[in-house]
RNA sequence: GGUGGGGUUCCCGAGUGGCCAAAGGGAACAGACUGUAAAUCUGUCGUCUGACGACUUCGGUGGUUCAAAUCCACCCCCCACCA
């Protein structure tokens, strides 16, 4: 795991070439990235293409339509099947991604929240819109004190969750938390890949130009033909929502550019806070060799 | 050369006599995070100070005024149009 861009696909990948052909472990990659699912933007989403993919097995990429919504809590699942079934074929799954919360919900995972009527979501929402969150926020208080404290009142999206919770299920929200699992089933290493921002923020650039140079606007375009609503789970990528501004005839170019490379990098600094708060990870530099070499412990799990 | 518009804190940009260290946004820095998480939200953001507060800012210089980013004069730069 480690900041968007840092280099985790590839190090991932080195893994998987060099290990098996040695006599090791066969590898499988499974995608821990809340946005790699989507299945309309493979290249703007910094998928791995198809001879990367042709590396080894990789599990759960690119296979969910723009409209449909993905969540920390769907994803534990999944990726709990796809762990369980590459044991079983005699696979060492390597998760790969930045998307802290997923990780976190497969690995100590998340409380077990039935889904929430859509129709309750929609009345909160609206709500919402109507009497601004701070409102919501103090009605809250009184049937959830406890959460209430925690989080902002114009916090919008954790104040209507937990209101829609509240109604739907009959208990509070905090409740639903202290009913996690809390321990790891897992015999994990974790490795963190990171740049000091600085580094990383050229690198960023240049990978947003090669996305622009490999055909970015077209995929685009493409998935506008096929969803065209804005607001849809799978456009809320960052690039995917700048291109599709562009492409609305809202801003130029050089503005989706520099937007895109701004969201980027702030979204980079928002995971270093994340992984920073967890707890101890192995943090390697992406262009320090391979992984083998740096991570101490890492052998044991890759020999048969 | 003439006419009109303009120069505001890192950037964009509001502010036309006191309530202005100066709205708002962006950037930056720090942080939070349990089914939207590439999301959502918070704090700081002229200098010094733990704080009360003190000090220096709104192109430049000089003036008017108890009081100027705001009014006046001259000057310097930018933009548009006319020549």
């Amino acid at each position: 795991m480690g900041p968007t861009g840092c280099g985790k696909s590839g190090l991932a990948l080195g893994l998987a070439q060099d290990f098996p052909a040695s006599g090791g472990r066969p590898v499988c990659v499974i995608n821990a990235d809340s946005r790699q699912v989507y299945r309309d933007f493979p290249l703007i989403t910094a998928q791995p293409d198809a001879s990367e993919q042709n590396v080894c097995p990789h599990h759960l990429y690119g296979f969910l339509p723009s409209e449909s919504k993905m969540s920390a809590g769907n994803y534990a699942v999944m990726a709990a099947e796809v762990i369980a079934r590459s044991h079983a074929q005699g696979f060492l799954p390597i998760l790969v991604g930045g998307t802290g919360l997923y990780i976190k919900s497969l690995l100590e995972g998340i409380a077990p929240i039935p889904p929430v009527e859509a129709a309750i979501s929609r009345r909160w929402q609206e709500r919402a819109d109507a009497e601004g969150a701070p409102a919501l926020h103090r009605l809250l208080s009184e049937h959830d004190p406890l959460y209430a404290a925690k989080i902002h009142p114009n916090d919008r999206q954790r104040v209507t969750r937990a209101l829609e919770v509240l109604e739907g299920t009959g208990k509070a929200f905090s409740w639903w938390h202290a009913q996690t699992a809390g321990s790891c089933p897992y015999d994990v290493l974790k490795i963190g890949v990171g740049l000091p921002l600085e580094e990383l923020t050229p690198l960023l650039g240049a990978r947003i130009d090669k996305m622009l140079a490999r055909g970015a606007l077209e995929e685009a375009s493409v998935a506008r033909e096929l969803c065209g609503d804005a607001k849809a789970p799978g456009w809320s990528g960052i690039g995917c929502a700048e291109l599709y501004q562009y492409l609305a005839g809202e801003i130029s170019l050089d503005e989706c550019r520099e937007l895109w490379l701004n969201h980027t990098r702030a979204y980079a600094k928002r995971q270093l806070t994340w992984f920073k708060g967890q707890e101890t990870l192995e943090w390697v530099r992406p262009d320090a060799g391979p992984l083998v070499k740096l991570v101490p412990g890492l052998e044991k799990y890759l020999v048969n």
